[in-house]
DNA sequence: GGTGGATTTTACAAAACCATGACATTTGTC
DNA sequence: GACAAATGTCATGGTTTTGTAAAATCCACC
């Protein structure tokens, strides 16, 4: 609870409404007004969320993301963009934010898509890191699979594969969603895609590829995992 | 009691001969007169059904509609659009509206969609996610269903079927409404394709199929779900 | 520029799901 | 009980979706 929402952004205006909202909804606020200056807050402090502008001096919104991920720097980033700044989510979406909003937006909508950034990052800290499928053991952070003592090599397509589906807690995944997280809007396979990698799955972690016990086919819709 | 109903249309009359008529019925409501604003009110102040203007300035019915849903808002949507603006009613019940009426309508019809709304949206809220019978359980929000240990594979157009009956509350459930809802507006089966299905239900969830504890025959009706 | 692994595409087979109609059985009615 | 209408059931065939092997492509690395 009282999640630290970081607010980076160097109109005061916009800035000062900014925390004035998410403090009125009980978040803890924190801000930068330029971007060198929000990415050591953001490093140092931790926060839960970050409202990232774009354009912002010293290191826009863009850079600021992308150099978060390299870190391996997970939290989640809603980017505020001005009308007509970016030509398609495609860019900010790419450098790593996990949604985005157009300025001018209404209150209720920047409070929804937070409520959403945050309640996803909740579930996914709920994920355990490892999985157990019968005598396979996945690390999911080191990315290491082994079986028995003998070393199960995935690779990183099929790690990302399963963690997505790890993170779904049973739910299961649709096709479209495994391309759009696991290979990014800028890449576009075929759905057919994803059912060779859950065929190379099946077969290095399933004591049984043809009666899967763990990645399940859901008709019509995609895979789950099954614990 | 008192239902909240949000008005979003930009046409004064219009807009105004619906407040009359709403409020003169009991209901309590709510205006806007352009999509956004439509938007941020659905989202604050959380009305209990929203009468949707398919051509609107600033965001259009659709996209206001697709954007509710993207952010997992499932308040009943009643499209309004003027006759021959919209070719199928396909498209507005693929942006996720729950029902339309072309224009014009007569107040009593419009009352009555309101209504019927209104009603299916409670007993939604009242139905259970989970239903129990003898020893299977089924989690028809998960789309899982267990006898014992043992997984019983239920296909989706049977959990729709399920799902139908079990909002019915006992009551039964005719053919007819059983295409219209779970198979829609555009597939146009035999009603000897319901029959089909209710039996491959029977096989997998009752004890005995020849006896049915549970989906029961009301013979010149259709079917229900007893309790 | 060659090599090896990862990835994607392609093509075909298999499985799942669904719709239909024939025929048997049951139900309601007289 | 006789009849007609409604329902149960099964076999069949068609369509869509999925499984998977093999070929083609990509790509990092030497």
């Amino acid at each position: 609870m009282n999640e630290r929402v970081l607010i980076i952004e160097d109109e005061t205006a916009m800035r000062t409404a900014l925390v004035d909202l998410l403090s009125a909804e009980g978040y803890r606020t924190l801000m930068a007004a330029d971007g060198a200056r929000g990415l050591e807050r953001a490093l140092n402090e931790k926060p839960d969320l970050i409202l990232l502008d774009i354009m912002l001096p010293k290191l826009d919104g863009f850079a600021l993301c992308a150099e978060l991920r390299r870190l391996a720097n997970a939290v989640p980033v809603l980017m505020l963009t001005a009308k007509g700044q970016i030509e398609d989510r495609v860019t900010g979406l790419d450098a790593g934010a996990d949604d985005y909003l157009v300025k001018p937006f209404s209150t209720e909508e920047l409070l929804a898509r937070v409520r959403a950034l945050l309640r996803r990052a909740e579930r996914k800290s709920r994920t355990p890191l490892k999985l157990k499928l019968d005598d396979v053991e996945i690390d999911l952070a080191r990315q290491v699979a082994t079986r028995g003592k003998r070393q199960v090599h995935l690779t990183a397509k099929e790690f990302a594969m399963l963690r997505l589906m790890a993170e779904a807690e049973g739910e299961p995944v649709t096709r479209q969603r495994f391309l759009d997280v696991v290979w990014g809007y800028t890449a576009f396979p075929t759905t057919r895609t994803v059912d060779n990698h859950i065929a190379s799955l099946r077969a290095k972690l399933e004591r049984d590829p043809e009666e899967p016990r763990w990645i399940k086919t859901v008709h019509g819709v995609g895979y789950k995992f099954d614990r």
